[in-house]
RNA sequence: GCCGGCGUAGCUCAGCAGGUAGAGCAUCUGAUUUGUAAUCAGAGGGUCGCAGGUUCGAUUCCUGUCGCCGGCUCCA
């Protein structure tokens, strides 16, 4: 090894550095200004402290405060800082992990008492005080045994489990002051001055290694920024946000609610909500007739028998709600001195039967296919439904809309043969195409749910999940947006493409989704007679451009943070009159909105025009007509828009009209 | 399901070292007849989520329960 090292900067340049240089010291020599900024070094392409001496001829790029990744570093160098805070303040607490996510950053801790927010309050205050000391972060190596035998002394399991997993034979750690050390990889920023702008946000449990088995940790969530003015515009957006929950939405515009007598996780769409419903229910049908698919209707429940034969129960029994047994049956159990355990034992096992809520749609729709027999010529059948299903799911993920216990799809499912597949795949993905492109729906992402070959969930044979994989993959491809290929996301019986949109605070949502299917064809011994007069094997795609109508309306609203487009909006137009006297005419108004089959209002009250139009602007109201003497006169309307405010009077058949042409053709303009 | 927080009028929220509750908005009544984001006055409205316990006395403290919120796990 040469006494020297060559150094390769991002714009060519190079230099001849002394062994024992550090990035830091080239940054300086390229300018203070640099050196002051540098958050993090990258080396070969790998992230470096700046502190830490090159040992080869590199590429070297220094990442100052406008480099994400410099960004992340810092973030993971703030969740030292906190769990530094948390050892000086609770010494008998355990380290977890601390990575960054986005946004911020968590630590995980084990600690027999819980933390509270005042708690919070403290260790963000000592966080404050250690980052004013003007720590540095060290790095050292450290043999792994010696290493094990340092973080077993000093009381530390979790890192010394980590260390056996995943640590090289001499690994590193990184040190803050003289007392706290941490098993990391790194890199950090040089020292805690460097932190300006974090804050903690919440605690959480959190698994042990995300396993449920495992002991339950406490987990700080914090948020970290380069600077106090980014911190201060993170804040106000997750005030934004919550103004556009859909939860909040919901309530202050009358769409839906959710009544604990009814139940958890039950929806109930008031009347507004219900308009957004079928509206975009009409709009999807359209293309539905288009498309060449059949509707039908099939009840809510089905034997127990039916979902064995498809597989949903018992698999699913934890997700399901409980099946439903007749009297005579328990009357009788009960007699027996059947305890809950045997009773679900021996539903399982087919000896008492009893009916299931649905879980799904499919085992139904199967039947009517089932219900004939087909022709090669038939085929595709393609059956819809908005079909409402049932799933318990887990108490602690309900919520709002997006997560319920009872929904409704826009289902369907499509019977043919396996060289139809591709087109009917594509046919499928072109409809969710529309959809989001008419609601102007850009920010969703498209996963290709693959199966996990280490589990034993899926049902099926390895090479028609091979198949079925790649007709996904390559419906996905021509689809001709960017997709990830997401190994453990299938359903199980069979691959799958979903469509995921984020919610307001950054959770994501599966809505539409398309499911190519050979089992379950399989399962309830599905046919059709071919060209060749021989029976075949029909292959199956479940799909549902919306997913679930609760779910998609619920992102929805948060997509337009209410104010939805004309065709959508419960209310389309509300008439304002601007005193008693201009009642009759507004009412001719309303009355011309209505015949040209405008949802339209009118604000009949003795108030004032001020406080009518705040009250239409806040339920988001797009057209807003105020009339008063001018306008009684000329046979106009003074139109108002939610976006654009005052438009000026034009004649009523003239602004109808206008109203009616946007809502007719889905238009997103107003 | 697990961890933590929360639950006061229709809504948003205040209050209570334990002495049976208060505001704004909404509602109702009356007045006002109004020109592009809140007219004025008066009235009604709460067994302080529910059930136990401690106490002379609980909305306040404790326990349980239901629900909501944030995470975790799960999501056919």
């Amino acid at each position: 090894m040469s006494s020297t090292l060559t150094i390769t900067l991002p714009d060519g340049s190079q230099k001849s550095v002394p062994q024992g240089t550090t990035p830091h010291d080239i940054a300086r020599s390229i300018g203070q200004r640099l050196a002051d900024d540098a958050v993090v070094a990258k080396v070969n392409g790998a992230l470096w402290d700046l502190a830490r001496p090159l040992e080869q001829d590199s590429q070297l790029e220094i990442l100052t405060s406008k480099s994400e990744e410099a960004l992340e570093v810092y973030r993971h160098s703030t969740a030292h800082l906190l769990a530094a805070a948390v050892l000086e303040l609770y010494p008998e607490t355990k380290l977890g992990i601390g990575p960054p996510i986005k946004d911020g950053f968590y630590y995980d801790f084990d600690r027999p008492t819980p933390f509270t927010t005042e708690d919070l309050e403290k260790i963000e205050k000592r966080m404050v005080e250690i980052r004013d000391r003007d720590l540095a972060y060290e790095r050292r190596l450290v043999p792994k045994e010696e290493g094990l035998a340092k973080y077993k002394e000093l009381g530390e399991p979790m890192k010394c489990e980590l260390i056996e997993e995943r640590a090289d034979a001499i690994f590193s750690e990184y040190t803050l002051g003289p007392h706290f050390i941490d098993f990391c990889r790194g890199p950090h920023v040089p020292s805690t001055k460097r932190l300006k702008a974090f804050k903690l946000m919440s605690i959480a449990g959190a698994y042990w290694k995300g396993d449920e088995k495992r002991q339950q940790l406490q987990r700080i969530y914090g948020t970290a920024w380069f600077s106090q003015k980014d911190l201060d515009e993170h804040l106000r957006k997750l005030e934004e946000a919550k103004k556009r929950d859909h939860r909040v939405l919901g309530k202050q515009l009358g769409l839906f609610t959710v009544d604990d007598k009814v139940g958890p996780g039950l929806v109930l769409w008031k009347p507004k909500g219900a308009v957004i419903r079928q509206e975009l229910q009409t709009f999807i049908s359209a293309h539905l007739r288009r498309q060449g698919y059949s509707q039908v209707f099939t009840p809510h429940i089905g034997k127990l028998d039916l979902y064995r034969t498809s597989g949903h129960f018992p698999y699913y029994a934890d997700s399901q709600f409980p099946p439903l047994v007749d009297r005579e049956q328990i009357a009788r159990l009960a007699d027996e001195g059947c305890s809950c355990a045997t009773l679900s034992n021996r539903l399982e096992n087919g000896e008492i039967d009893g009916f299931l809520l649905k879980p799904m749609n499919c085992p139904h729709h199967i039947k009517i296919y089932d219900s004939e027999p087909h022709s090669y010529r038939d085929l595709p059948i393609r059956l819809s439904e908005f079909g409402t299903v049932y799933r318990f799911e887990q108490s602690g993920e309900l919520g709002g809309m997006t997560r319920v216990r009872g929904f409704t799809q826009d289902d369907a499912h499509i019977f043919c043969t396996e060289d139809q597949v591709p087109t009917e795949v594509a046919g499928c993905l072109e409809l969710v195409k529309i959809i989001f492109g008419t609601l102007g729906m850009k920010d969703y992402r498209v996963r290709v749910g693959l199966r996990d070959p280490d589990s034993a969930k899926y049902v099926g044979e390895p090479e028609q999940w091979d198949r079925a994989e790649k007709a996904c993959k390559d419906a996905a491809q021509s689809l001709g947006v960017p997709f990830s290929l997401e190994p453990g996301e299938a359903a199980f019986y069979g691959p799958k493409i979903d469509f995921v949109v984020q919610d307001v605070i950054g959770r994501e949502w599966q809505l539409g989704t398309v499911q190519v299917d050979y089992q379950l064809p399989q399962r309830f011994d599905l046919h059709y007679t071919g060209a060749d007069n021989k029976m075949h094997r029909p292959v199956m795609i479940h799909r549902a451009p919306f997913g679930s109508m609760e779910r998609f309306v619920g992102v929805l609203i948060e997509h337009f943070a209410g104010a939805f487009p004309v065709w959508l909006a419960p209310v389309q137009a509300i008439v304002l009159p601007i005193s008693d006297r201009h009642l009759e005419y507004a009412r001719m108004v309303e009355e011309k909105l209505k015949a040209v089959g405008l949802r339209a209002e009118l604000d009949a009250r003795s108030e004032k025009v001020n406080y009518k139009i705040r009250e239409a602007q806040l339920q988001k109201i797009p057209y807003m007509l105020v009339v008063g003497d001018r306008e009684a006169a000329e046979g106009k309307v003074a139109v108002r828009t939610r976006k654009g405010g005052d438009q000026g009077a034009r004649a009523v058949d003239e602004v109808v009209a206008g109203i009616a042409e946007l809502a007719a053709t889905r238009s997103a303009a107003e």
